[in-house]
DNA sequence: CTTAACTCGAACACCGTCGTTCGGGTTAAG
DNA sequence: CTTAACCCGAACGACGGTGTTCGAGTTAAG
């Protein structure tokens, strides 16, 4: 798989029917990478709004041809595993720009949760038409990448006595990433004020891991 | 809509062209009293999992035959509309059988945790379901039903100060369907033992909702 | 300027699903 | 037992989505 290339061949034909696909991953050329890049977007865009995906549709809100989408990406399997790397790296740079690794674990989940809900979200959404385009194998091990920064942070907070033990950490990862989709989704259905979300979900998520009394 | 009656007519036709299903909404026979609850359980149990219908899936999971299904139910849209009323009638059985008006808001918030978790994930499912298949209109009004319970439980326990005011009621609802579904979710892929389900769930719902220190 | 890479619309065959019809067999109800 | 309701498999036309091919135009690169 993962020929992506030019495929055009447009006059003289069957000379040598063989590798027909000159220059196979050499530098694209500028109007190609621009053509790549708005399907990578609007693909990603299109993913996480829901997992009814359609080329033509993608190929027309990324302002291309159909034929130039499946000259990129050979099919949709292909597209949907490059959106989900293109997404994974997004997620990966948000989670970056928070600062993880100092202060108290709860208040830094709370800085995490209110700067990356929204990316974060998009992310949960991506994956769940990943997990059905593609199979659940390669979906876990990128999902995994991302989610051990979070289970590190609930490790560091239960081993200072900052986030409870009561309860096994796989569940607290769970609810952590179920707020975060949930206020997401009630921002989306105008239930929930975008502005207040942030210390929304600060709040609830420290009281749901604090210790209990 | 909402025909879906004998449509057998055999041998001669086209006397009468219009109206030609003889017995309405008379009471149907035992047997096809049967296959209509052989069919409306298949495909709960299908839209419980995934949105993915397919009416051949159905009829065969249900031991039935697809024109048997079509007898029935004239669209996929008619079926999808009739499971969801058989699933709000379930889960609002299963919301009756627990104890909510006596007794501190958080314990009843937890009973309801506790017993009901499944098939109210179950209900959330199919809800997406719909939301594809129908209007997001119909789904609404449906669910509010349902919800409106919570919405009363959650109030009382604020009036009585058992259950925080500082956020909006509406995202506490949220995050109580929201913790019960991810809960629903980790069992399913493996990640939560059944067992710990309901104390997981009533630990964590209960710490999420009172109110802060 | 020349060449090769890139883009595009139209059209095609393929496949899965939907909803329907036909003809005959089975089963509940009187 | 008789009748009418019900069930069923096979097959059909329609629709929508996929992936491909053709032929010609456009555009970056040397």
């Amino acid at each position: 798989m993962a020929t992506s290339t030019g495929r055009h061949d447009g006059g003289a034909a069957a000379t040598t029917p063989t590798a027909a696909v000159p220059p196979r991953d050499g530098p694209r050329r500028a109007d190609a990478r621009r053509s790549i890049a708005a399907i990578l977007d609007a693909a990603l865009a299109a993913l996480g709004r829901g997992p009814e995906i359609n080329m033509a549709e993608i190929a027309r809100a990324a302002g291309v041809g159909r034929v130039t989408l499946y000259g990129h990406f050979p099919s949709r399997e292909a597209l949907v595993d490059a959106v989900v790397a293109h997404a994974i790296a997004r997620a990966a740079e948000a989670l970056d720009q928070v600062d993880i690794d100092t202060g108290p674990a709860p208040a830094a989940l709370s800085r995490l949760a209110t700067t990356s809900w929204r990316i974060l979200d998009q992310h949960r959404q991506l994956m769940a038409a990943g997990q059905r385009h593609l199979g659940a194998a390669r979906m876990r091990e990128h999902h995994d990448r991302v989610m051990d920064r979070v289970r590190k942070l609930i490790g560091r907070g239960q081993a200072d006595g900052d986030i409870r033990t009561d309860l096994p950490t796989d569940w607290l990862i769970t609810a952590f990433y179920a707020l975060l989709h949930a206020a997401a989704e009630d921002v989306n259905a105008g239930r929930l004020d975008p502005a207040r979300t942030g210390d929304v979900l600060a709040a609830t998520i420290t009281a749901a891991l604090r210790p209990p009394a």
